[in-house]
DNA sequence: GGGTCCTATAATGTATACCTTTTTATCGCG
DNA sequence: CGCGATAAAAAGGTATACATTATAGGACCC
């Protein structure tokens, strides 16, 4: 039983205990295979906690959509919620939504602040860009960049309400994000549509065009979930279509 | 103590026992004021439950936004989230972005499943209005037949991921709205304009433009947070300025 | 031999006990 | 009289015990 520490390559709040930032790790890293039954008592026992703590990170995975509900239930039984592309494009399209609708707000900032952000945004994206260019991109590290590049857009132009809903939105989207670059690169897919996108985005806060930067993010977030469900077929079609 | 019973007049699903159901009901109709710090033993106190369920229910309101963290606070501690104007323009904003994207996918449905949509939105509003017209309206049903109204659309367009998202926004949209109705009627200020932009999201929804759907369900929103925020500000004047 | 009922096991929901930490109030000192 | 330190009270986090219920397996009857 691995115990790794769980904040490390989780760029998410973790309000209570770590009962629920490990829980989090399992099922987004896939080391609860999708359409796992979990029981309390042997969640409990596996992270080494009473059943309390991790009965309450099951349900707020629950509200999240990382758990569902299992069996013919009467009673609630839960089980890791299965992977599925139309769910994965709408949750890239909600996320773009949001995002993109948080972010008509630079049109009405001051010139200087824009550029800030812009620059921010450049050096975000190239500090993803130099890990997915390596030849074995650390999937942990990929995950941290892209996620930042995105995370500096939500922090600075969402509203809270806006930012909570994305919060909340945040581990379905991980789970899909989790193994999209490395997936990209099984299926011998470039990243370079998303550097020019991001690259989009970063030209669009510069110029303060409300309707392009919305676009712009809409449209990165719309393709990204594109080039997943592309990656996912080849791969699945190299590997032998399980 | 006087124990109403939960599911009454909250459509809202209710997962979990009643715990949850009855501090929303608290929370929502304003019987617990923004501000008012809340402990875990003095709720289960109040509510008649032991702090398990209490904490869980808590803690689904917080991340929910209807709970804050509150005080200087390095222990947690948790208030009821203050009432806000800007708050309540982003909550609707947002509820009408989400149902608005959403309601754009009956551009593609057969004109049939068009057609019949529209005649339910239309007995829905006009449930809404029989509510309405009445001299001293139930705050309850009126926003129970309000709700019913978006629902539906919700219902039949949205994706299971923004119908979450919209799920999760759901509470402090309620808390909002709840007021609304009495709020516009203790202002002065008419119904009409609602009746309006539920018959225009009608037509749009009956002829099919996509555009036109998303564009009627914004502006409904929008302007209700608008009527909202000017009934408060004619209510409060009205009264002298809390 | 198959179906149904019953029993036993196990999981969920709730309650309570324990521990740690924080906050507050009181007492003492400057 | 005020400020600080200490002690007591209270609240959150966790663990565990208890009650209820569902499910699965086996035995008995048809």
């Amino acid at each position: 039983m691995t115990k790794q520490p769980a904040g490390a390559s989780m760029p998410f709040s973790v309000p209570e205990g770590d009962a629920y930032a490990q829980l989090l790790q399992l099922v987004v890293r896939g080391d609860l295979a999708p359409g796992t039954k979990l029981t309390e008592p042997a969640l409990a026992l596996r992270l080494g906690l009473s059943r309390t703590p991790v009965r309450e990170a099951m349900q707020r995975l629950q509200l999240e959509g990382l758990l569902v509900p299992a069996g013919g239930g009467e009673r609630p039984r839960v089980a890791v919620a299965p992977l599925d592309i139309d769910e994965a494009r709408a949750v890239y399209q909600t996320t773009g939504l949001l995002e993109g609708a948080g972010a008509r707000a630079v049109s009405e900032w001051p010139v200087l602040l824009r550029r800030t952000l812009a620059t921010a945004l450049r050096l975000a994206d190239q500090e993803f860009r130099d890990v997915a260019r390596a030849k074995a991109p650390d999937p942990a590290l990929l995950f941290a960049r892209h996620h930042a590049f995105h995370q500096r857009i939500v922090d600075e132009t969402a509203t809270s309400v806006s930012r909570a809903l994305l919060h909340s939105l945040g581990p379905r989207l991980a789970r899909y994000e989790w193994f999209h670059g490395p997936l990209l690169q099984l299926a011998g897919l470039p990243f370079a549509p998303t550097y020019d996108e991001h690259q989009a985005i970063v030209v669009a806060v510069r110029s303060g065009s409300a309707d392009d930067v919305e676009r712009a993010i809409r449209a990165n977030w719309t393709n990204a979930a594109e080039r997943l469900a592309e990656a996912i077929t080849r791969a699945r079609a190299a590997i032998g279509g399980g």
